[in-house]
DNA sequence: AATCCAATGATCGACGCTTTCATATCTCGA
DNA sequence: TCGAGATATGAAAGCGTCGATCATTGGATT
């Protein structure tokens, strides 16, 4: 049992191969008698056109790559959500492909793979270090953009960013204004510089004349960010502290109130990203707000102005906000 | 600039055009030194075989569609996570389907879009109406399988499923055995059947002997978990709930505690699926784990098997498991 | 040294679709 | 009524790759 092809519509419908094709794309005129037989037979048969000789024809592919690390993550895969919405809605496939480290053979292997399908384009989440490094891998014959938080590796590709740096610092000024005499910070790992996170936590500081905390360093399990809690929990000095995402936020709450200081009377926690559990949580998390889905139609759109015109479009800055609820107070002594 | 072909390989290592076509599929042997002038010409023009030309030409992809519902769920992302590393351990990739609603149109268009590319096979997410609409709909010449929690619709497919209804019968059979007198349930949106969970939920009340109250119909938002635990929480005889999924868990817990009752202490509350932050809930989330990585592996190692030898595998079932924490104990009267 | 048999390279179509290009048909004004 | 222009349609030529068929070379055999 075989796929039904173009000649065999052609054939049910007493016209020509090149015939049924105009009928399909629609872009010469055909008489509407023909047009009408064409369509009960492509209807009759379950026609479908092979995709591969399409894109083989047409010298174009229908699929975009979306590179990216670790799809289960919150951020990823509400980016990718995104994508995929616009995507499809402008008739394009999204085609996944993880890149679980930044060294070369993954990151080779990686494009190798996508690259032998036949892509319209490419999405690069330059979320970690091997986006970073996939990114500086694209070939340069391959539309591509980056979906960044905080500014991108590569000015010769345009970007849609969340400036995380300047939200870090409106959280962390906050916090500041709050009363708390300085603000710790539990970070993500970084994409080879320091995440924009963290310098935006260090730029409220400074500007804030505040002495700046050693960094403590978590990776993405939010059980890291149970130890840096419990790390944070036996320094009585410690009253506010910005983790660099909710996950971590989490894990450091739960650490806080396992060693009994309580939030927020004892410690202040901002989060970051919004998950959706993080308003469920006791107490409800205090976060800065990311809109990764609409991140992720705006990268879109900027592939897809690409695509349709040929160059490249300016950057898109999405600046996120500051979501108070009841992580966060004054500190006892203020 | 435009990507090299497999001609202009030909021409730099001074061979013809199925030469460089042989050194790559290494199908018939080529003199070592002529070899390596390919291989040489390959990495130096960065040549990628373009796969267009190439499914075409064998007339099978190395891509597989996965069907799916909104990918931000954890069950999905990770079962998607758990293929995607399969499949790229194979040598394919994942090409990423979503369906909405489970209307013939959406569904008819997902697969007409998907279907249009060079597919392999399909794996289609049995979890909810949309998945077992597209599971219908699949045509037959493509070889497909099915990840399902507990049954598929379809008995001609193979699949792996999760069974969850045996599993929500002994998680529910677990309060009952801690002295609660009953068991109700916040159940998440059905596949147009009843959910596997409720199912088991039915079967461990029925075989105990105890009253069954009415379900608490919920969707995948975790509020609608909050709206449901809203309503327990006034009925002073709910003493134990068993949740559709762990962030209805989250939900329900904090409306419980939002309306004075604690937990575990007043109300037992069991979640589904091991959220990564449920065991960092204050308290602790009792769950029954799901591994859908794992499930994803063995649903993508049914394709690969059917896709090698032609016919299909038997379905596999995979048993989640009791965790308990926190959230659980016997109820104040027992 | 002549013949035959590997071993290896080159030529020639598919594969399914799109896209010129040429042809048949038709319309309309002079 | 006839020719020019417009228009629908068909024939043919790729798109980049792979597989089968042919042609060639070198060496082994007698």
């Amino acid at each position: 049992m075989k796929p039904p092809v173009i000649a065999d519509v052609a054939r049910a419908a007493g016209v020509s191969v090149p015939t049924v094709s105009r009928v399909l794309n629609g872009t010469v005129p055909v008489s509407a008698e023909r047009r009408a037989r064409v369509l009960a037979a492509v209807r009759e048969l379950g026609f479908r056109p092979n995709g591969a000789a399409r894109s083989l024809a047409q010298r174009t592919g229908s699929m975009i790559a979306v590179f990216s690390g670790n799809t289960t993550r919150y951020g990823y895969a509400s980016t990718i959500q995104g994508i995929e919405e616009a995507a499809r809605q402008a008739g394009y496939m999204v085609v996944i492909s993880v890149v679980e480290t930044p060294d070369a053979t993954t990151v080779e292997r990686a494009i190798d793979h996508a690259l032998g399908q036949p892509m319209a384009g490419a999405v690069v989440l330059e979320f970690d270090p091997a986006g970073v490094a996939a990114l500086a891998s694209m070939p340069p014959w391959l539309p591509a953009v980056a979906a960044a938080s905080g500014g991108s590796s590569d000015a010769d590709i345009s970007h849609a960013y969340m400036d995380d740096r300047y939200a870090a610092a409106q959280a962390t000024r906050y916090l500041l204004d709050l009363g708390h005499s300085t603000v710790h910070h539990v970070a993500i790992p970084s994409t080879g510089t320091e995440s924009a996170r963290l310098l935006g936590w260090r730029d409220a500081l400074r500007d804030a004349g505040v002495p700046q905390p050693p960094v403590i360093r978590a990776d993405w399990d939010p059980m890291s960010g149970y130890d840096a809690g419990a790390a944070l929990a036996k320094d009585a000095g410690v009253t506010a502290v910005l983790a660099g995402n909710d996950e971590l936020a989490v894990g450091i709450m739960k650490a806080l109130a396992d060693h009994g200081r309580s939030v927020p009377a004892d410690v202040s926690v901002v989060g970051f990203d919004d998950h959706p559990l993080s308003q469920l949580w006791s107490p409800p998390l205090t976060t800065v707000r990311q809109d990764f889905v609409k991140l992720g139609h705006q990268v879109f759109g900027l592939l897809l102005g690409q695509l349709e015109t040929g160059d490249a479009r300016p950057s898109v800055r999405m600046i996120p906000d500051l979501v108070v609820r009841g992580s966060t107070g004054r500190p006892r002594t203020a």
